[in-house]
DNA sequence: AAAATTGGCACAATCGTTTGCACTGAAATA
DNA sequence: TATTTCAGTGCAAACGATTGTGCCAATTTT
């Protein structure tokens, strides 16, 4: 009933080999003869054998196994950089765990500490919206496991990111409403330790002043991407002498909340107020009254080249101990995708 | 500079206790003396100590990790009960180990074979669309790997399953359609391999015969849940002699292309034609012209009860090995959520 | 005071695999 | 023929933890 799971044992005791010549033979290792080999291999696969990964695992101190660490999974942004990740493992033939910190720092503390005990090999991570400390995964590197960072990076410079070049993306988008005319606009930004948020704001004002027009410090407001921070904001923006005619909002979904806000208070998207944001959600081509145009940042992208990052350190560590202490900062260009009606 | 991961013997060492001494003060064995505990504890403390969890699996034969396999991550449907699967598994310290099929039946099968040979304890999942033989599923319990199912379940009586029980939602969602003058109501199916297309069907027809209202087979329809499929299907429901004037589609992704066809051709949503559909997913509260309801499947409580399911085989499977040929089959009612506008 | 009990600890086996090294016999070389 | 070479195989240690069993000394019991 319990058929038992065949072990190399069992295999070198049925052909009268040695559990390393079995192990060899199915390694396909240069010292054993062909005739051993087809032997082997061939009750291997009669009996059906598998080797023992746990065991794998054990002896060679290494799980063939990635950690990913996001904020969610519910945003598309973020399950289409998992297919990144997931690809580039496959490829390796290693696997992903992923664990969800639901911005919650408390949590990804936790998740660090459970993927170290189960010497994940290295770390993809997205910190959380609040994280400002990054302890809990530079201890990471004392048990010699490798991290990098993508999209929601930290603001230090010791350590492998990839992420958006939101300078780019955001001056295109400042550029394309002040094409179409508009002079108030405004910004619903993230929380402030989201590094992209100042970055978003400079280059706003860098493009403002450049084309000349006077920049207004009221018109930046915040949120903390939720839905009623969302309303608050455009509450704020709304209320003032001169309200901005264009929002360039700091992702979609704050974008949907800040147009159904509009909406309910009977302004007329994309006539008296214009919205532009970043993500690019499919989504968004199902709506009525999309955003004008999105910045696209690649998601699958940026954890792709995370992840071939994370593969070049594993592969580094073991050939080259030599220090250099050079931390790749990867910059993926995003670009305005003007949603064509 | 390369510090050593602590490890038993290393503490073992340092206070002249045994190896196995160590160990079960560390877990706090009552066999231990107090003041040697205490001892062992904190140096554990001190030298930042944490069991190799690589080890404990080898060693038990038991990874404290949970498989699941699904379709993918982008619809939320599944990336809430990816949390449903993760809350459970977390209270019962096991990790989860996530495997996107894509709809693929070939990765699908890779996925369950690179999980066996992880060792991983248990799988929860939905299959692809169009998988029909499950023996790659079967196949695990030779090795004492017990599967629940949840959502997209195989149509099989042996095996552990928790879904939706459509029967309900469905004609709750008919006779609301119908308590709105509706007679001629379309339906956009999925592939037929899929088990709750035919309880679909099954159900609007019980629901139109007990109202009396003539049957049109004509006006039941199918997609692959693409959106070129989708298309067509809405493109032959329209060229009908008679069109619905109502349409029940089997997601919301799809109901979402078909409202867009519908709105290319002009015709007005919820006025010229209503939908209903399943899943009630959030986004659909963004949209100008949702679907007039949807059916919430509790997708968190499918793949929490579902999960809970699985601990449970878990547990009794080393506690005793009668053979009960027992399947758990658990529906959960599905409910017509009604948008208010 | 002798016997029985037991608290507190150590010994050693074990899980399945990998891998450095030693060994063997036969072929090749001198 | 004696020596070297080497392909092919086996031995045994090791990875780090868990756990059944055995033992000693201190305590309790009779």
């Amino acid at each position: 009933m319990d058929n038992k799971i065949p072990t190399l044992k069992e295999i070198a005791h049925k052909l009268k080999f040695s559990v390393s010549t079995v192990s060899r033979a199915l390694s396909d290792h240069p010292s054993i003869g062909l005739r051993t080999k087809a032997q082997v291999q061939q009750l291997a696969k009669e009996l059906g054998y598998e080797t023992n990964q746990t065991a794998v695992f054990f002896k060679l101190q290494k799980t063939y196994t990635l950690g990913v660490i996001l904020p969610n999974l519910k945003e598309e942004f973020f399950s289409q950089a998992i297919n990144g990740i997931e690809d580039v493992a496959n490829i390796n033939k290693y696997s992903v765990l992923i664990g969800q910190s639901h911005d919650n720092i408390e949590q990804e503390k936790q998740i660090v500490t459970a993927m170290k005990n189960q010497r994940v090999d290295g770390l993809i991570a997205s910190i959380s919206k609040h994280t400002e400390n990054i302890d809990h995964f530079l201890n990471l590197e004392k048990y010699n496991i490798p991290v990098v960072f993508f999209d929601r990076v930290p603001d230090v410079k010791t350590v492998h990111k990839v992420s958006s070049n939101f300078t780019t993306g955001t001056r295109q988008a400042i550029e394309f409403l002040i094409a179409k005319g508009h002079k108030k606009i405004g910004i619903i930004n993230g929380p402030e330790e989201m590094r992209s948020c100042k970055e978003r704001v400079k280059t706003y004002m860098d493009v403002l002043q450049k084309k000349k027009i006077k920049i207004d410090l009221s018109l930046v407001v915040a949120t903390d991407l939720t839905q009623s921070g969302t309303y608050n904001a455009m509450r704020e923006l709304l209320s003032l002498k001169y309200p901005p005619t264009a929002i360039l909002t700091i992702n979609d979904y704050v974008a949907l909340d800040a147009i159904q806000y509009a909406r309910k208070t009977k302004l007329r998207i994309n006539k008296n107020i214009c919205f532009v944001s970043y993500a690019n959600l499919p989504i968004t081509s199902y709506l009525e009254f999309p955003p004008l145009a999105s910045v696209e940042q690649y998601p699958y992208e940026q954890a792709k080249k995370a992840t071939e990052i994370l593969f070049e350190l594993l592969n580094s560590k073991g050939g080259e101990d030599k220090e250099e202490p050079f931390y790749k900062n990867i910059l993926i260009e995003g670009q305005l995708m003007v949603h064509k009606k």
